[in-house]
DNA sequence: TGTTATTGCAAACGCGCGTTCGAAGTATTA
DNA sequence: TAATACTTCGAACGCGCGTTTGCAATAACA
C-alpha cells in the first residue's frame, strides 16, 4: 500500500471516539494498537498523521474530535438519600444509598443530593410518590420556591411562602386536599430545582 | 510520634473519597502525597498501615471504603439532541447537541437519547414543553408506551395505542384539546422512559 | 540519659506510557 | 525487473507510577 490506510484511521477514530464517551479520555496508544490490531509505534504514527491530516487532532495526550468536544466532562456529585425523606436530618452518611455523577450542563453545579418523593403534597405541580427529586443544598430560600424543609422533625417538601403580616413561613403543599401548614420558623435543607419521574 | 498519626490518616481517607467521587477512580500515591504534603513513599506506607488498620482498603491501584462503594461507576453515555424534535430524523451527527453519560443505576443501560418536548401534546402525563425526554430507542413498542414516531416526516411524542379490528396505529396525545392520529404505518424511533423537569 | 522502635525522606527498581529510530517488508513507478 | 517511496514492526529512551530500601530524625521507655 502506498498511503496509510483510510479505513483504519476512521477505526481508530470511532474507537477513539466511543472510548472517549465511556471514559471520559482518550485511550492510550496501546489500547489503540490492541483494539485495531497493530503496534503501539505504529497508532502513534497514526494518530500523528491523522492530526496533520485533520481527521482528528492529536497532542500527544489527548484525541480530540467533533464528537469528544461535545462529551461533557463535568461533573457533579450528588448523594442519593434512600427512605429518608421523612423524619430524619438529611445527609447523614449511613443514610445515603449511593453517589451518583450528574452531567453539570444538565444539572447544574453546587451541593445538590436526591430525594425520592414520598406522599402526595405536590401532585400538582407534577412531583408524584417515587419520582426523584433533586435538591440544591441551602439554607435560604425565595418566595414560591419548592424547598425541603424540617417542620415537627419531619423533613417535607412543600412551596415555600412567607407571609409578611404576621411574620410567619407558610409551607404550601400543592394539592386541594390539603391544607397549609404555618410555622414561625423551619429548617430549610435545600431548595427543589429538577425532578426526575418514570415514564413506564 | 510513636504511631502513625491518626489525623493525617484521616485526611488522606477523605481526600481519597472526595478525589473518587469527582474521577470515580483513586488518587495516585504522588497525587495524595501533593495534597496532604508528605513524600512519595510514605503515603504509600500510609496506604499500606491504614489498609491493614481497616480504615481502608487498598490492593496497589484502588482505595476503597464504605463511601467509595457507594459511587456508581458504571454510566450510559446518552446522545441529547436540540432543536430537532420536529420534521428531522433524529441522532445524525450533526443535530446531537452534546454527549452526556448519565448513571446506570438510576437510568438504565441501554442505547438512549435525550430531546427536550416541543408542544403541549403530552401535558397530562407531566411532559412540558422544554422538559427533557429520555428515549430509549427501539424501533417496536408495547400498546400503551410512549413513543417517539416518526408521522408524515416529523417526530412526534404520543401515545402508541394498536387498534386491531382495524389494522391501524392511533397515536394519542395526552392532551383533551388534541385528537388521536391514525395512521396506518410509522416508524417508531425509540420509547420514553423518563422526564427531566425543571421546578425553578 | 542512652537504647530502641518507629517514622519520614530521598533514591532506586520495574513497568507502562508517549515517543523515536532503524531495519525489514511492500506497493508504486519506470 | 529494478529502483523508489512508503508503511510497519520491534527495540529503545525518558518519564511518572507503584513499590522497596537505607538512612536520618524522632518519640517512647528504661
Amino acid at each position: 500500500m502506498r498511503h496509510k490506510s483510510t479505513e483504519l484511521m476512521g477505526t481508530i477514530k470511532a474507537f477513539a471516539e466511543e472510548y472517549y464517551k465511556n471514559y471520559r479520555h482518550s485511550p492510550s496508544t496501546t489500547e489503540i494498537a490492541n483494539a485495531v490490531g497493530i503496534a503501539r509505534g505504529t497508532a502513534y504514527k497514526y494518530l500523528v498523521a491523522m492530526n496533520e491530516n485533520g481527521l482528528i487532532r492529536y497532542d500527544g495526550q489527548q484525541i480530540s474530535t467533533e464528537q469528544t468536544e461535545k462529551v461533557q466532562t463535568e461533573f457533579t456529585s450528588v448523594a442519593l438519600l434512600g427512605a429518608v425523606s421523612c423524619g430524619v436530618p438529611t445527609l447523614e452518611e449511613e443514610y445515603i444509598e449511593e453517589y451518583v455523577s450528574l452531567p453539570a450542563s444538565m444539572f447544574g453545579k453546587g451541593t445538590f443530593f436526591l430525594l425520592r418523593a414520598k406522599g402526595e403534597s405536590m401532585i400538582e405541580t407534577g412531583i408524584y410518590p417515587g419520582d426523584l427529586v433533586l435538591v440544591r443544598k441551602q439554607s435560604e430560600a425565595k418566595d414560591g420556591d419548592i424547598v425541603v424543609a424540617l417542620v415537627a422533625n419531619k423533613n417535607t417538601l412543600k412551596r415555600y411562602f412567607v407571609d409578611k403580616e404576621n411574620q410567619k413561613i407558610r409551607l404550601h403543599p400543592e394539592n386541594k386536599t390539603m391544607k397549609d401548614i404555618t410555622v414561625s420558623d423551619c429548617k430549610i435543607q435545600g431548595v427543589a430545582v429538577k425532578v426526575i419521574k418514570n415514564l413506564e
